[in-house]
RNA sequence: GCGACGGUAGCUCAGCUGGGAUGAGCGCUUCCCUGACACGGAAGAGGUCACGUGUUCGAUCCACGUCCGCCGCACCA
């Protein structure tokens, strides 16, 4: 005897199988070169803190079509692993150590280490266990991390190679400097936030000409203490005798050029900028065009350095008011006009950023972007949904040089060794780091203090966590991967590096398709953030309901690229539906033999039974094709509408009599095996959405399986397609619907049993409708229907039922009649007008010539088939409202 | 400024690569604890698919335009 236990309890099921699962090495992929491979690489996540929702939606959807491959018969690795997430989790463990009272410098680079290499384990720790209780199927076995030995090895590898190449270079740049992290950031971690401020009007007066000045407008005053020059544009009439001129630079009052270059935007403020090569990118470039000097005015921190004079030593927010103030004073501020401007600001701490020139490293973009955009050209890498690639090709497009020192220890040190006496540069792997100058021959040689940007080594992701530089088997069979699933956030950051990395490590677009997909937002339709608190964690909601009904929840409805609202009333939902899948299949196994069931014959099967069967196996392909097109929210949904409305509240209903022995044997035997094939096919379409409850019942009803996980994935057959059940099927269901509404009508309620007596003087439908009668009273709630001619003559049956009483009437009614007559009459107009309707569309194509000799043959003969049918339903349609 | 996305049932959203609005979750109305499930079952109500024009025999779906919303990028001296 088959049992599921009474309640389904998510918990305790979903811990017992997950490690059932671990301990049998159901998620390790072996290289196995008889079976065809299919790789994910997990995008890692990063060790600062627990996982949020946004990961469970990426999680979950890598697990689905792990799962399914796997039942596929692929060898099917997720490749899991961490980030070290540098400047992320640095500031994470910086402020963590301040709640202690100590300081990144009390403990030195070697004791910082340390503390971060202990974070690293306790995070790491959590997250997959976090990742466990989803349910991923990951290759533990296999779990790397961004600093772990080998792919530290490939870093370096690439660092060294890209630097032989030239593609890699040191130099003084203008760089987005962090005062508060004290680090340089890339451009993409720069985020731009509209902030209120000021547009101060100065004026410069124009030197060797007494009262006379030019205005210029600055958002950040303080900067004037680095100008070097003032800008016109070549074109502008105004300001053209002022070239070659000089202005006085007030406060610092020094004289400093009036220069023409095209930069400046005649129509923007006063048409003169102030320029100051130092801190500001694009004076930066006019500076080097017209050969200005640089002067740098701020330390690390922020604060103004030996360059500003008086201000030396104030933060620059402070020097900012200080310098407004004098200029007030001297009658050279003329005008502060409020203004809402972006201000570049740091992603991580919120901190507005400062450009500064500063000797950095860069990796220049130019030659390796290419085949990246050509990859999406040519049909090498596809993004679901298409429009994205968009996205990723006019970044490339765009693309500057990357800069990828940063002033951080967590992360890869660069191998870069300089000379303290002659200035020589080396680079080197760390086990060959140069003790002595190889040109100077000193001594004074010292490795490079800077780290990497962390996404240098996310980018070797897909290659390096198999092993790559070496030539491992699984480098050659799992390489290179197939899917990659992330959100759209993170396509400039990540994706593009990966696959211009691919390229140039290993000749190969490391995936073929990048799957994107939206955020989760909460139910108002924020974003879910720490700073306002909304944030809802997936481990509270698998306590209260269960991974499974996690998962279900975000797929369900989730559409390729779209965000989605997070709603707990959907969570309840879903774990619904596992209850009610439970408790179904709970009642087949309540009424399954012990023992094998008869291969029953084909006489023994019923509408109802072939009519499920069909629809079973279309489900397979339903849900196939749609996971191959990367359409989880329409699969999943076939699923749920097929289990919940067909299996559950028609079939196993319809069957029900037949369990229980009222139709022999045979009968019963036939519906057993239907159920228990239906179901089971069902469960393998549902597993990899949701694998614990799929798992428990399977497991349970096939107890000769050891697991669901490796059965083999449902195929659509062309022989279990009974297409003429389904269509008898579907009129079956039709006439239920009408019976029960004479039924409500009539308020006789449910549970209380009548017979029912249907006449026609249709053979037909007299022979169909006695086949099923046992089925169609079972699903209409009588006790029993008998289909007959009818001879009577006998009109208004509802009426003459109501008057012998509720319980044990008799219906006495052609089919026509079987409704209200009045309400009959008006469904008929209706359906007729439908009818009209379809014959009016089907008439203009087929008389539309264009469709006829352009549109495909069998569409054509499809639409002749139709318009009979709609005619002859019609006309059938006619003579009953005649009779009426 | 450039680009993307969205405007479908009371709410949140699927769907529609031109031919009956096929829908889901929640909510609502009426009835039912019928031998798995009240975390359930049955019957319903509710939509001019943002607006306008065009293409077409036919448009919620295509093209163009308008309005509203949201997002990314660039600029911001």
């Amino acid at each position: 005897m088959k049992e599921l236990k009474k309640t389904y309890d998510p918990s305790e099921i979903e811990e017992r199988l997950y490690k059932k699962w671990e301990k049998n090495g159901y998620f390790h992929a072996k290289v196995d070169k008889s079976k065809k491979p299919f790789t994910i690489v997990m995008p890692p996540p990063n060790i600062t803190g627990q996982l949020h929702m946004g990961h469970a939606l990426d999680e979950t959807m890598q697990d689905i079509l792990i799962r399914m491959k796997r039942m596929q018969g692929y060898e099917a690795l997720w490749q899991p692993g961490t980030d070290h997430a540098a400047i992320s989790t640095e500031v994470k463990i910086i402020n963590a150590l301040k709640e202690q009272g100590i300081s990144k410098d009390d403990l030195g680079r070697e004791g910082f280490l340390e503390k971060a290499w202990e974070w690293k384990a306790e995070y790491q720790g959590r997250i997959d266990n976090q990742l466990k209780k989803l349910g991923s199927s990951a290759d533990w076995e296999r779990e790397r991390f961004t600093m772990d030995e080998g792919c530290s090895k490939a870093v370096e590898k690439v660092f060294i190679k890209l630097y032989e190449k030239g593609y890699i270079y040191k130099g003084k740049r203008i760089i987005n400097w962090c005062p508060v992290c004290k680090t340089t950031i890339s451009d993409a971690e720069v985020e731009y936030v509209e902030k209120k401020g000021h547009f101060w009007h100065i004026l410069y007066p124009i030197a060797g000409e007494e009262g006379k000045y030019i205005e210029i407008a600055t958002t950040r005053p303080e900067t004037m203490l680095g100008d070097t020059a003032v800008a016109v544009n070549p074109k502008d009439k105004r300001y053209k005798k002022l070239i070659g001129k000089k202005v006085i630079l007030p406060i610092v009052n020094k004289e400093i050029p009036v220069i023409e270059d095209d930069y400046v935007d005649m129509e923007f403020g006063t048409g003169i900028v102030k320029i100051t090569p130092a801190h500001d990118p694009n004076d930066f470039e006019v500076g080097k065009r017209h050969d200005l000097p640089e002067i740098n005015i701020l330390n690390d921190d922020g604060t103004i350095n030996e360059n500003g004079g008086e201000y030396e030593g104030l933060d620059r927010l402070e020097a900012r008011e200080r310098i407004v103030e004098r200029l007030q004073k001297e009658g050279l501020l003329k005008e502060v006009e409020d203004i809402e401007h972006n201000v570049g600001t740091h992603d991580r701490c919120r901190t507005d950023i400062e450009p500064m020139i500063k000797p950095q490293w860069f990796v220049k973009m130019e030659e390796m972007a290419r085949p990246a955009l050509n990859a999406v050209k040519n049909g090498d890498l596809t993004f679901v949904p298409q429009r994205f690639s968009k996205v990723y090709v006019h970044w490339l497009e765009n693309i500057k040089d990357w800069c990828i020192s940063r002033q951080l220890w967590w992360g890869h040190r660069i191998p870069a060794y300089q000379c303290a006496d002659c200035g020589h540069i080396v680079v080197a792997p760390s086990d060959k780091a140069p003790r002595i100058c190889p040109r100077c021959r000193k001594m004074n040689i010292t490795q490079d203090p800077d780290t990497l940007d962390t996404w240098f080594s996310s980018a070797l992701w897909p290659f390096s966590t198999l092993g790559w530089p070496e030539k491992t088997p699984e480098y050659d069979y799992f390489y290179p991967t197939d899917v990659l699933v992330t959100g759209y956030d993170i396509i400039f950051f990540w994706v593009v590096r990966m696959v211009f990395s691919g390229y140039e490590q290993t000749g190969k677009c490391p995936f073929h398709t990048v799957m994107i997909h939206g955020l989760i937002r909460d139910s108002l339709g924020r974003k879910m953030s720490k700073s306002l608190g909304n944030g809802i964690d997936p481990l509270e909601v698998i306590s209260k309901y269960g991974a499974d009904a996690l998962r279900l929840t975000l797929i369900t409805g989730n559409s390729p690229g779209n965000d989605m609202r997070f709603y707990w009333e959907k969570v309840e939902n879903s774990r619904n539906f596992a209850n009610k899948i439970w408790n179904a299949s709970r009642f087949i196994m309540m009424n399954l033999p012990d023992g094998e069931i008869e291969l029953p014959f084909d006489r023994d099967f019923t509408t109802a039974d072939r009519w499920i069967i069909s629809l079973v196996n279309t489900l397979a392909k339903d849900v196939t094709e749609n996971l191959d097109k990367f359409e989880l929210g329409i699969a999943v949904q076939k699923v749920y509408d097929f289990l919940w409305d067909e299996f559950c509240d028609w079939y196993i209903e319809s069957v029900k009599s037949r369990i229980y022995g009222k139709e022999g044997e045979a009968s019963k035997n036939a519906a057993l095996f239907t159920l228990r094939e239906v179901l089971s096919r069902a469960l393998k379409l549902l597993h990899p959405f949701m694998p614990f409850i799929t798992e428990e019942i399977y497991c349970t009803l096939h107890p000769e399986c050891d697991t669901i996980m490796t059965a083999k994935w449902p195929e659509y057959s062309k022989t279990l397609a009974f297409k003429k059940d389904e269509e008898a099927y579907s009129h079956i269901k039709d006439f239920v619907r009408a019976v029960r509404n004479v039924r409500t009508d009539m308020n006789v309620p449910p549970s209380k049993k009548a017979h029912v007596y249907v006449a026609s003087e249709d053979k037909n439908i007299r022979e169909t409708f006695n086949e099923n009668s046992l089925l169609l009273s079972t699903l209409a709630g009588t006790s029993g229907i008998s289909v007959v001619k009818n001879t009577s003559g006998v009109e208004g049956g509802t009426d003459s039922c109501v008057s012998q009483g509720i319980a044990g009437a008799t219906l006495y009614l052609p089919i026509a009649e079987l409704v209200d007559a009045e309400k009959e009459k008006e469904r008929l107009t209706k359906e007729k007008e439908r009818l009209l309707a379809e014959l009016k569309r089907s008439d203009s194509m087929l008389n539309n010539e264009r469709f006829l000799s352009k549109a495909p043959a069998d569409k054509v003969a499809a639409e002749k088939e139709k318009r009979e049918k709609y005619q002859k339903m019609y006309d059938d349609l006619l003579s009953r409202l005649e009779k009426l």
